[in-house]
DNA sequence: ATATGTGCAAAGGGTTTGCAGATAT
DNA sequence: ATATCTGCAAACCCTTTGCACATAT
């Protein structure tokens, strides 16, 4: 995705473009998952003005649109990729490598409801914890 | 479970009876999924000098040799259970309440496993968000 | 022109730590 | 007797907030 592409899911979603956000995003589809202090750092070099508290408000503002999402990992780091199709998210308990794997979910939400009762599933947040093919060795 | 149940746990896992730790235990069997503030506020009635650090170096304590597990919720609360079978998480986003539903990942795991590649995978952490029975009327 | 966003510094909340005294084995 | 645990207070994150200035529309 480019700027241009970026600037257009800004302005669809009513927030202003901002040099701070298109680097934000930038620098989350180059690093998959990230938390705030490795956006932090990867940005200054392009917006050196930024702010912690910036990134911070826009983590908020950009999750409030369902540009992005958090992720959840075992470790108390907060991590943070640009919301696209359902995936599973695999988590290295060695190096703590978070990897994504696209599956379709619906099926096994499906089941869920349907065997507990729930009126209705929306989402499915899924982690799996092991040791990816590169730590096995 | 009564209290000679979880000081037998404990001896096991070589960790020292207290009163705290047993007040601990039984407070998180009695509510499913509870915060560190839930479990201090919980306890202090049965062990009145109870202190924060204490539930929070217990709770260290008590997870890293599996007595406890964290549950990840889509709110910034942090909470704790008992470890028991695998299971997974219904998150209703109205009252935020968490309800478990036992199944057996295992076929899920297996699959996913197959799948991406990855070496192994000891654990699914699954956290469905939706809306309740209750809260659908 | 006006609403929104930014950056700073201060405040906030949750969690961890160091230490002296208390308790379990 | 001794290793471990507790409780207190202070320290430490990480995250949020208020405000004046800057920027996008």
């Amino acid at each position: 995705m480019s700027k241009a592409i970026f600037a257009e899911i800004l302005k669809e979603k009513k927030l202003k473009i901002t040099p701070q956000r298109i680097a934000i995003l930038e620098e989350l589809e180059k690093n998959g998952h990230s938390s705030v202090d490795d956006i932090f750092n990867g940005i200054k070099l392009k917006v050196p003005s930024v702010s912690l508290a910036t990134v911070y408000k826009n983590i908020l503002a950009l999750q409030s649109v369902d540009i992005l999402k958090s992720v959840k990992t075992p470790t108390h780091k907060q991590k943070y990729e640009i919301n696209v199709k359902p995936h599973v998210h695999l988590f290295c308990k060695i190096c703590e490598n978070l990897e994504d794997f696209v599956i379709n979910t619906q099926d096994f939400q499906e089941y869920c409801k349907k065997e507990s009762g729930y009126y209705c599933i929306e989402e499915a947040s899924v982690l799996l914890t092991g040791v990816c093919r590169n730590c096995a060795k």
